[in-house]
RNA sequence: GUCCCCAUCGUCUAGUCUGGCCCAGGACACCGGCCUUUCACGCCGGCAGCACCGGUUCAAAUCCGGUUGGGGACGCCA
């Protein structure tokens, strides 16, 4: 019988989930899903230093809102103290690692020294040789120690097949002795995690690329413990367009996945993107539903260079990378109305203009114009922003459309009063009466219906730009359109 | 300084393992056009890339060597 798949996600709860640790959650769910296997959540809370109650509810809403579920866990590391020392005991009695009595004062001495000389910077193994009887010495006078493993000497190398990167082979010389727990009894990652990963039965590690290099350091550590050594998938870096590593401190919340939540992503959208950062298939196909990108994921697809989020500070049109933007407005343009009628809620709600009535008597004419002017907008923010006029009576009128469209044309004064009189006048309000309506007036005027068109927008929405006139006249209803006519004169006796 | 990894349009990438179908394909962005009452959508077209040098070969984006460039690791952080 095949093993079953088992991978983990563990962050460290040093403060919200970015993107960076978003795709690494992404392609282990991907590959638990697509296995029929499980994925554990982690939270490797071991620096208590750093590790907050709030970032790990950050991290788990940043995971839920994504979409991302898990079969195990939260687990927690800091309650598995005792395993991480119980292992290294356990290699310190079977001669895989030895107690180490250097000062954190010699070692950076030393390390300082090393650099000056322009020499490897590895631990030069002083504590490895002590006799039985100098450690029991020095133990009895109360020194404090770290416990090191003892990497193999000689000619070998640590060698393994990454399914990102191929064989990788690590001279045993070029590992030095690490330490596995500090002088103050606590463990160290590169322990701790890999003794959660045997206990958690852990068959695939799936990480980013900067693990590579410690992976030799804990196939040592499963070796010595008699352990299986998992699979390890290293998965290429995202960089900031200047090349350097996303982090939190240089590019703050515009790499927070709860940054795109509120600028409003749709978050398969976001997943969908996240995805194809250092990920593709042969077709280099863009869109995935959920069971698409199941079907389509494999391990073998994810890129070895890394890849770049494309930030954007400062950029007017853009807030972030355009490829992001650009998948969101595509599925924010082709769902079911339905689908995305729930984020568009939200974002009523948000700016105070959601109306009970929207999911009840009117429901059908609030699906009706999310369709009708969701084709240019690229965010659920722009419901509750761009398109503010059609759901509330209380909007903005934007002062460049209102002086190109409106102020212009000072005859408006008075053909805003007539087309208001006329359009209430109107049996059957429908979009070819409302049309023949205005194009005769136009007519009459002996203008452009254009003149009408771009003012009567601009009155009745606020905007220089959105869906078809006449469409628009139907949908915010023939009372509300006549009002907002008459009101429209005002605009000119604020200028 | 040591070790490791990587290198195709501005960005994400296909093609590299298994050389020829690639004078390199797609997407986003950008530019132009059509459509049009506006803005989008849609459609059509355009710009733009195999980092460099050498080798192997009838043939190289693809294989080999080197150079350059970029990234990562080298903590009693995770």
């Amino acid at each position: 019988m095949k093993q079953e798949v088992i991978v983990r996600f563990p962050p460290s709860p040093t403060g919200y989930l970015h993107i960076g640790g978003a795709r690494t959650a992404i392609f282990n769910w991907l590959f638990a899903q697509k296995t029929g296997g499980k994925l554990i959540l982690r939270i490797e809370d071991t620096d208590a230093e750093r590790s907050s109650e709030e970032s790990i509810q950050g991290i788990i809403e940043s995971l839920k809102w994504l979409g991302i579920t898990w079969d195990e866990g939260p687990y927690f590391q800091s309650q598995f103290i005792s395993d991480h020392l119980a292992a290294a005991q356990k290699l310190l009695e079977s001669g895989h690692a030895y107690k180490c009595f250097c000062t954190k004062e010699e070692l950076d001495r030393k390390r300082d020294q090393a650099r000056q000389r322009k020499t490897a910077l590895q631990y030069d193994g002083t504590c490895r040789h002590l006799s039985p009887e100098e450690v029991a010495e020095k133990e009895a006078a109360g020194m404090p120690y770290t416990i090191r493993l003892k990497v193999p000497r000689g000619e070998g190398f640590v060698s393994f097949e990454d399914i990102v990167y191929g064989i990788i082979e690590k001279k045993y010389e070029d590992i030095e002795d690490f330490v596995m727990v500090r002088s103050n009894g606590q463990p160290l990652y590169v322990l701790s995690n890999a003794v959660d990963d045997i206990r958690d039965r852990v068959t695939h590690v799936i990480r980013g690329q900067d693990g590579l290099a410690n992976t030799p350091k804990q196939i040592l550590i499963y070796k010595a413990l008699g352990a299986p050594v998992p699979r390890f998938a290293h998965m290429s870096l995202t960089l900031d367009p200047k090349k350097a590593k996303i982090s939190k401190r240089t590019h703050g919340e515009r790499v927070a996945v709860h940054f795109y939540k509120e600028r409003g992503f749709l978050p398969w959208a976001f997943v969908n993107y996240l995805a194809l950062l250092g990920w593709s298939t042969p077709d280099s196909r863009e869109i995935f539903s959920k069971d698409e990108l199941i079907e389509a994921f494999s391990l073998e697809g994810i890129s070895r260079a890394n890849a770049i989020f494309d930030v954007r500070k400062n950029d007017p049109k853009f807030f972030t990378d355009p490829k992001a933007i650009s998948i969101n407005t595509h599925y924010l343009r082709t769902l079911p109305v339905e689908e995305i009628e729930p984020y568009v809620r939200k974002q009523l709600e948000k700016t105070q203009i959601w109306d009970p009535e929207f999911e009840a008597i009117k429901r059908d004419w609030f699906l009706r114009t999310i369709d009708l002017i969701r084709t240019r907008y690229h965010v659920t923010t722009d419901f509750g922003t761009l398109g503010r006029a059609y759901f509330s009576d209380d909007y903005p009128i934007e002062p460049k459309a209102l002086k190109k469209n409106v102020l212009k044309h000072e005859g408006l004064k008075v053909w805003f009063p007539i087309l208001a009189d006329r359009l209430q006048g109107m049996d059957t309000f429908s979009v070819e009466e409302a049309e023949k309506v205005i194009r005769e007036m136009a007519d009459e005027l002996g203008i452009k219906a254009g003149i009408l068109i771009n003012a009567i927008r601009t009155a009745v929405t606020g905007q220089p730009k959105g869906p078809g006139l006449f469409d628009v006249l139907i949908t915010v209803g023939q009372r509300r359109v006549v009002e907002r006519l008459r009101k429209a004169v005002t605009f000119f006796k604020l200028h």
